[in-house]
DNA sequence: ATATCATTCAAACGTTCGTTTGAATCAGGT
DNA sequence: ACCTGATTCAAACGAACGTTTGAATGATAT
């Protein structure tokens, strides 16, 4: 009677949530009807309440399920170079590095929504629901710890504040880059397969992060000659 | 029998477009209904039809009420510097100075709702709705275009796909600063008097975006020293 | 004073929202 | 074969949405 075939057993969330995926980074998340994300993802309306209990609480899964596996790569890698380093700081770009590589290498993932997602995830940085960044600031504080922890010890001589502003700066970077809508691709005039090249976005991300971060101090910020 | 003394001509108008601006920014434009955006206005719910149409003639009109003498000013500053110039380029710093200055003079002014306005704009560049962005895109364009020529021309070493990144990434923290929500400031630590300073964050981002700008180009972006 | 026009008002319009309900259907253990 | 617990389903719930209506009110000009 049934379309499908045999059915895995977390199907039905499976299927929401890589719709929900979809919708919430196409429409948003108060613009994403239940009618619409549950006849997308091929299930009955109630399918949405019986599985996670709410709305909100599908918000929260759909985060859950993609960011709680990058930090943890990203903590793993940032690990990895510390114990490597032997308690020497390590070099700012390679913090760097291991921040934005978890989130470009999603970029190149077009198969399995990872990109998708990461869209996503741009766009909720700035979004205005109080619910939503509190949830984004919970899930990502622990990681966010332990990057200014290990960007402190690269740049000892850099006063604590300047160093949380270009923190704040390369997060805005990265959050916009991607987010990047059509419009911004238009504005930028660059050619749409080269958003897909994870590797050449991570060099000319680095590229001018490291740039941004080492910048000469404060008053006299003259200008230099291009290279 | 009104509350109200005297009634300036556009007071109506006026009252709708900061409350708009005001709910907008805090709660995004789906989730402001009609009915608590006329309720903070203090008008009645039939006003915003009347005077602008619909919700989504409302939206734009806030955007335009300041978005178009922000533009206008930016221009003017732009050719001010280039008939200065006398024909030769323009400093890339200069450049930057003229298109964040007015972002910033606005974040300074927290008594008639420009700060409120240039966060509301900083969301909305990463804004899922289509007909928004279009509207961004269309009332940003020509700024942007003559942006665009004008760091060609400061630049013109500079391959045109690298600065049109760079631009893109100077947008990015531009936008990002400007929305930046208290989760935000919560993961930078920043204390919040240090955000009206429109002088010193002024400073910070230009040392930050001209150093991007200026970065050294592509497959060897090796750590420099801290200064 | 009266006619005229713009604006405000309370009430209602039809639609869509997220969620709930209770019966139907399915799979696995005994 | 039958019970059991999990899942799916069609249908309905009340609430809130953006918008419309037509009468009441205000100010202005004759």
């Amino acid at each position: 009677m049934t379309l499908r075939a045999v059915k895995p057993p977390h199907e039905t969330r499976t299927r929401i949530l890589d719709a929900a995926e979809d919708l919430f980074m196409q429409h948003g998340f108060e613009a994403t009807s239940m009618r619409m994300l549950t006849a997308k993802a091929g299930v009955n309306l109630a399918a949405v309440n019986y599985h996670f209990g709410s709305k909100d609480a599908l918000i929260e899964a759909v985060f859950r399920r993609r960011l709680d596996p990058m930090n943890a790569e990203r903590l793993a890698e940032l690990d990895r170079l510390e114990t490597e380093a032997n308690g020497k700081p390590l070099p700012p770009e390679a913090i760097i590095r291991a921040f934005i590589r978890t989130s470009l290498k999603m970029v190149g993932d077009t198969r399995s929504g990872g990109r998708t997602f990461v869209r996503l995830l741009g766009r909720t940085y700035t979004e205005p629901s109080k619910p939503i960044r509190a949830l984004i600031g919970q899930l990502y504080c622990q990681t966010i710890e332990r990057f200014k922890a290990a960007f402190t010890r690269a740049l000892p001589q850099l006063p604590r504040e300047e160093l949380f502003w270009r923190m704040h700066f390369m997060f805005g970077t990265l959050s916009y880059t991607l987010a990047a809508t059509d419009t911004v691709q238009m504005i930028a005039g660059t050619k749409p397969e080269d958003r897909h090249d994870a590797r050449a976005l991570e060099e000319r991300l680095v590229g001018f992060l490291c740039a941004g971060l080492h910048a000469p101090r404060a008053e006299n910020t003259s200008v230099k000659k291009a290279a």
